[in-house]
RNA sequence: GGGAAGAUGCCCGAGUGGCCAAAGGGAACAGACUGUAAAUCUGUCGGGCCCCGCCCUACGAUGGUUCGAAUCCAUCUCUUCCCA
């Protein structure tokens, strides 16, 4: 995997990123699709909105419909129809939002699956074989993802045992290294000092890319952009730097300030289908009463299919009366959002004014 | 014409003497959501106020029984069903 940086702005960058399945321009944003599925697009809308890189879930695939069954349809990319840049996560972050039903070991994490309670066993070399035959173009290492707020000591341990699986993950993939990358996940929640020791123990594994991870999992925006402020320049420069899971386009412009070139969240579509609808001036909840007249659409001047085609107050009248359409068309302007927000953010960059940009960008 | 059942807050619907401004849904109104167990979850939801408490108005209408009634009695109005 190739990484060819082109211009930089403060501590910004913007790059070509090479992949199996195209040149992908940072920054970026990934559209999360955890199961192999964008909630509420297709790929055709994909490409519309100029998606570049769509990100699944090692997890999710591997309890349905199982690995096996995605490398036999091809492989991610061309299973779900979309032939384009793929990458996905290890199965660390269900280590947090599952952690009801995992069982963390030095061995691996034991997972009763959510759909049938199920065991899926993934140990960091299971993850990497998994994401074999998944087959994105960039797989991730299998972290420990504790709550930010977890005591420092559980910090601590999680960081160390992500550091033995990272190696281990590695060791795995270099196997069998196909044209697929891995990239490693840096953890230590808000402790500067680990951070910092997680940062230098991966950088010293050599991965194609690292991930800032265990962010964006319970703690304050105060907290978030002090850690990326500190991590991300103590990752490789000359690799591409990955802030896991974040964030609003707040956090995200603040994540690319701090030199980060890869995000992914699944806000954008998720808040799309409770009918909030991002804007320059901020997200607004297309269900209130005060849009039932608004002609105009969700944001002047957006150029997705939505605010192309239709008003605030038809789609207020579809949320009013849950139709499938309602989410679909708030998801395709907060897709395309958040894809736009990262053009814009990369042209800033090479025109070398980043920070005038970032205010205009999102005034929140 | 005869008989039966029923009328509860915006809607549906519990409640059958005090713990009822009235369960539970729905609607409405607002909020949350950050590597997706999320088309989910939470709050408000008769009115007013000096709003962790008090005062009004309320369970078809009117009158009554009772210390006390959405709950019991009488009459009336309306609705549904059955028989002619």
């Amino acid at each position: 995997m190739q990484f060819q940086l082109q211009a930089s702005d403060g501590r910004a960058r913007a790059g070509l990123l090479d992949t199996p399945h195209g040149t992908v321009k940072t920054p970026f944003f990934m559209v999360v699709g955890t199961a192999a599925s964008v909630k509420g697009m297709t790929v055709d809308q994909l490409r519309a909105a100029k998606t570049q890189v769509v990100l699944s879930n090692t997890y999710h695939l591997a309890v349905r419909p199982g690995p096996e069954a995605v490398r036999n349809r091809g492989g991610l990319a061309k299973f779900m129809g979309w032939n384009g840049p793929t990458l996905t996560d290890s199965g660390g972050f269900q280590v947090f939002s599952l952690a009801k039903k995992r069982k963390v070991t030095q061995e691996g994490v034991r997972f009763n699956n959510h759909i049938d309670g199920k065991e899926l066993f993934l140990t960091p070399e299971r993850a990497v074989e998994i994401q074999q035959d998944i087959g994105a173009d960039i797989m991730m290492c299998l972290d420990v993802c504790p709550p930010a707020k977890a005591p420092r000591d559980d910090i601590q341990k999680s960081m160390l045992l992500t550091h033995d699986w990272a190696k281990r993950c590695q060791a795995k993939w270099q196997e069998n290294p196909g044209g697929q990358a891995l990239f490693g996940i840096a953890q230590g929640a808000l402790f500067e000092d680990l951070r910092q020791e997680s940062a230098e123990y991966l950088a010293s594994l050599d991965f194609p890319g690292y991930a800032i991870g265990g962010v964006a999992v319970g703690e304050d925006t105060p907290d978030i952009r002090r850690i990326v402020n500190f991590t991300a320049p103590l990752l490789p420069a000359h690799k591409p730097r990955y802030l896991m899971g974040v964030g609003t386009p707040a956090d995200i412009i603040a994540g690319v300030q701090a030199g980060v070139d890869m995000f992914d969240c699944v806000m954008p579509t998720r808040h799309a289908r409770h009918f909030q609808a991002f804007t320059r001036e901020g997200p607004i909840n297309l269900k209130n009463a005060k849009f039932a007249e608004d002609d105009g659409p969700i944001e002047e001047g957006c150029d997705c299919e939505t605010c192309r085609s239709v008003s605030r107050a038809y789609v207020r009248h579809l949320a009013l009366l849950n139709e499938l359409m309602a989410s679909v068309w708030v998801t395709l302007h907060n897709v395309r959002f958040y894809l736009r927000l990262m053009e814009k953010l990369r042209e800033a960059i090479l025109a070398g004014r980043l920070a005038e940009a970032a205010g205009e960008l999102y005034r929140v």
